[in-house]
DNA sequence: CATGAATGAGCGTTCATTCAT
DNA sequence: GATGAATGAACGCTCATTCAT
């Protein structure tokens, strides 16, 4: 039974040197720039040997996607478990995905900045709809926080989830005016003063406002 | 007389209809994907024409590219004099970039979507300036409303380009989410509904809060 | 009358600019390398019209290849023609030649180093015939010299038109030593020496030679 | 074991089958006219399999061009190893440069006619420094010959490099003139008597002339 | 199972030549 | 006669994918 685990364990790691190598070419190059050649030397495999364990380049490039999609959803998943009051909490999980930015810079663009064409077409169903479903979770978990924001009474907006759509939103739109290569030429202050200020006006905003009496 | 100017008009005429073919190719494509066999079958003309009038593939983009720079401003600057109170004018503002995404959802494309890689190297430096000019031009028109804000008591943040920088990014990030394929498997929520909310949120955290009394 | 002959004047000097404009550009490029668009420039005038007067660019450049071929046709018959004794005026000749290379490097290029193809192929015979009836006219300039040295007993060979081809071969193969990029590194030596040395073992070796006595 | 040499050897022979096209074509048509689609059609390969054992056209140029300055060197080489008198090896090497004429005309062709333009530029430095010295390794053969003239007191010049030089210019020369196309109808001779005549004339220059007592 | 040699369609760009005006 | 816009066949080179071993 042994050599069966074996060969499996084997296959894996196999199969880990490649998404290894790809996420390195992909990172350095984007998707389109990056070659299969490129990735088979950096495996220090055949390139037939990449076609065995993935069956196309898109493929291969969605699986790192996928990976950069769970980590990104770990690390709010993590931060929404901190018991903190629900403002705090959402205001962490924006921190949490700003960190992600800095930490996973290059996920980050796999995910938000390179454009994927038709991929969706060109890539299997299953891995089509895991992408999909890993993508509502991480909605799910800052609607669940905007919830207990409105069972406190402090956020009026009664659909949560719409918010979470617009928090996500803003906050991505906001890291990928940094992508840009021209940023300091157009924009006229650094990422994490633009993010305080975004954070504030967000959460004000959020807040219930009572009508000022007078 | 009269034959100088027909010729004129039907270089410019032959030009146009490159750029249409190119408009269409790219739009559907993208700029890595969209091949000059492409556009120069779809202007019914032969390849070579086609360098008689734009001096690579990366002009012709850049051209496009430009098109929609400019409709984009001028949307926003037309609304930007309509003499509106400054809160009605941002918001209208918003739904002016709201309306050149929905009307022209390709240069959107175009202008924040796809990546340009490294084609600020490949294009001439006085477009690559113009192309920054017109972004910045954009940005201060926002800004602009926003002052008036300011100089109303209404808005508390001293530095109106940091704030109009950051409600580019909201709205660029609400909107980027749509452009997703999978946006509605995703998002519960039609985009008419996130931007409305979106408006009400961004100004309600903009505007001053002052304290309540008591 | 008179207009006639002005249309015939005026043609001629157009077809003057245009082998102005293509000596310019060929001597700078090359036979490849130039293009009938920079010769069109050049001349300042449309590509059309350039075939007008010449029905190709092989034709055009044959023609500024024919001129060289006249040029230092000339200079070798001028010097044919100095009346000095028959040794000194091969040396002379011999240094026609070498002016020829030094004053006009480009012509001298275009006759005896770059490679035309199989452009006897594609020029019209008349032109081709005209060529090579040039070239025997220079061979025999020489070799007519070369006989003044049989009549006055110098030299022993029967033969001197075979004495032109050999001195010939001697002079061009010295001068496209130095055509070669790499002649600096090649050959330890200025070409003034080398062509110095050449003819003095030229005319030794042409020299009848007296079996010496004892 | 042996199924390593096998591959070993079948690449080698692919090698040799691409430089046997390449020479093909290249000897028919020159670098610039010929065309990587051709040479890969006449090794019935594909064009991408040329681009897997030459990194570019120029590369294969280059290759077959040294394979011609080996033989060259190579059959120079050897007849200078004769044990002959000076003078007689000096006569068998120019026959051994006119044998390599006759039995390569095309190496001919490629290392002396067809300009190579900026070919050094695009090539790597090494191999550049390769040809510039097996063409000194040449010359340097030639020189030797020469010495033992000198110290044998039957050649005065003092530089026995510059007369290499000088001779193998003379060579060179009239080897050309017959690689003219239209060679019959300018010269009056055979090549052989030519060079026969050429041979005399040179080593008759050459020689110490004692002047004739009387 | 792994290899890596082979494929071939495709790319952006060039340029001698043609021809309607 | 003169124009110059239009052509279209090439060109050198790339690279995702296949398949015999």
């Amino acid at each position: 039974m042994g050599i069966q685990d074996r060969k499996e364990r084997e296959k894996e790691a196999r199969k880990q040197a490649i998404l290894d190598a790809a996420r390195e070419v992909f990172f350095q190059y984007g998707f389109q720039a990056a070659t299969m050649d490129q990735i088979a030397e950096t495996a220090e495999l055949s390139k037939g040997t990449l076609y065995l364990y993935f069956p196309s380049k898109h493929d291969l490039f969605i699986t790192i996607f996928i990976e950069g999609l769970e980590i990104l959803y770990n690390m709010l998943d993590e931060t929404s478990r901190n018991g903190k009051d629900w403002e705090t909490q959402l205001r962490d999980m924006g921190m949490a995905y700003y960190r992600f930015y800095l930490e996973h810079p290059f996920y980050f663009r796999i995910l938000f900045l390179w454009r994927h064409g038709d991929m969706a077409s060109s890539i299997s169903p299953e891995l089509y709809l895991a992408c999909l479903e890993k993508g509502r979770a991480c909605l799910r978990l800052i609607s669940c926080v905007i919830d207990r924001g409105r069972e406190a009474g402090d956020v009026e907006h009664p659909d949560s989830m719409e918010l979470a759509v617009v928090l996500w939103g803003f906050l991505n739109g906001t890291l990928l005016l940094y992508e840009e290569k021209e940023h300091e030429q157009l924009i006229p202050s650094t990422l994490d003063r633009i993010l305080s200020v975004s954070f504030d006006l967000v959460l004000d905003g959020l807040k219930r406002r009572t009508p000022c009496p007078v």
